[in-house]
DNA sequence: TCCTATATACTCGGCTGCGAGTATTTGGTA
DNA sequence: TACCAAATACTCGCAGCCGAGTATATAGGA
């Protein structure tokens, strides 16, 4: 909201660097521990690689900086950084923004439903049902992880990124469910569009097919080099 | 399902491509063209920049390959490409997988979420009824979509990727409303753990400065900026 | 005492992804 | 007829991202 304008990144392990700075100064490594003892590797993706890169990127911004570099017997240095005054700005505003302001983004299972007539129907009823399966699983995984937390009388904000993760499985899970039963009530019929649409996919590959040969060893055509 | 190994790439834009060549011969720019027509944009991200380089990792795994490279006149040429039938067989795979097997994924807000107690409680009141307002109104804006595939009859199969999208702006909506009234009943107080856990960033942090030199210019009140 | 497994703390090279740029043709209009 | 804007069809270079690798220190068991 604040401003429109383009973030020098857009990785979320950069804004979860700043919020570990905004608490005290660390070094990588221990951004890494402390990430995973409060599990928010479960909804930001931590990896080695990244975490390296990103600290690199807030440097040349100016969002952190080097607080110092202690060196211990023949370890290797760490460098501990922390949050400049720039930095805590980019956070807050980063975080307004991120809670005002949805994004669109590309999950891979709506990238799937949008080509699903590739699939014969028959097969994606299958296919859905073993979606349904681990899907369920997944939320109880979640109940159980909340029951735990409750035991432990964990403040309602400690889990609440999880409550949101069981609320959209909820929602992916009865999307696919309702798509299910559809599917089975017209299998085959016409109403869908499926079988149609299907037999024009068909019809133009198996027509370029046809025209190129009988169905071709692997490829007869002009072009047969693979890799120049 | 079918194997569990892990594919060369991921790039969504590289099973449009495989689905576009399953149905016909294309070069890049009709591709571009045709996802563009099929409103495949809105669920699938495109870009020039990818759609070449995919183009170039699926020649690499043998997946499409040259049909023919067509010239006219003097215009740059087109490159003709079709599909092999070892990318059938991987269009089809990765179809099977896509559709039976969630994976995880990490959607920006669920990361902002995580790391909320960033920001002041009533601040983030405010930020979560801008975002349900705009929420609102994409739920809206998919109505309209909705009612306009109606009025052209289109088949249900058409509009899925969106009914979806619809679904889970939907569940979003509710998980933001929701917290939001949680938020408004105990503003402040203690059930929610928000202040405690607040406290003890300022804490941390206070203490960090505090060693290093007198507050820095623009941070020195605990927290006394708003937001014009 | 030695050996191995695990934790600590990064480094490096390469692939992926992308936006901005390039060059030609077509269509409209003044 | 001349000119400009839009459409066509890519190219390029660089930054982001990541996973596998490296190297030391410590703990525990045989």
């Amino acid at each position: 909201m604040t401003d429109r304008l383009k973030r020098p990144f857009s990785n979320p392990l950069a804004l979860a660097i700043l919020v570990l700075l905004y608490e005290r100064p660390m070094h990588p490594y221990e951004m890494a521990a402390t990430m995973r003892e409060r599990h928010k590797e479960s909804s930001i993706k931590l990896n080695y690689g990244s975490l390296y890169t990103v600290i690199e990127q807030l440097l040349r911004e100016h969002f952190i900086s080097v607080r110092e570099v202690l060196k211990e017997g023949k370890r290797p240095e760490k460098t501990v950084y922390e949050l400049t005054a720039t930095g805590e700005v980019e956070l807050v505003d980063w975080m307004r923004e991120l809670v005002s302001s949805p994004v669109k983004e590309y999950p891979m299972f709506e990238a799937a439903i949008s080509l699903l007539p590739v699939l014969p129907p028959e097969e994606v009823i299958s296919l859905l049902e073993i979606r349904l399966g681990l899907l369920q699983r997944t939320l109880q995984e979640c109940d159980e992880e909340e029951r735990k937390c409750r035991e432990m009388k964990l403040p309602r904000l400690f889990s609440l990124e999880s409550e949101y993760f069981r609320a959209m499985t909820q929602a992916e899970y009865k999307f696919s469910k309702d798509l299910l039963s559809d599917l089975k009530r017209d299998a085959g019929g016409m109403r869908s569009g499926w079988s149609e649409m299907r037999r024009q996919h068909m019809a133009g590959k198996s027509g370029a097919r046809r025209k190129q040969g009988p169905a071709t060893a692997i490829r007869k055509s002009k072009k047969k080099e693979g890799k120049p």
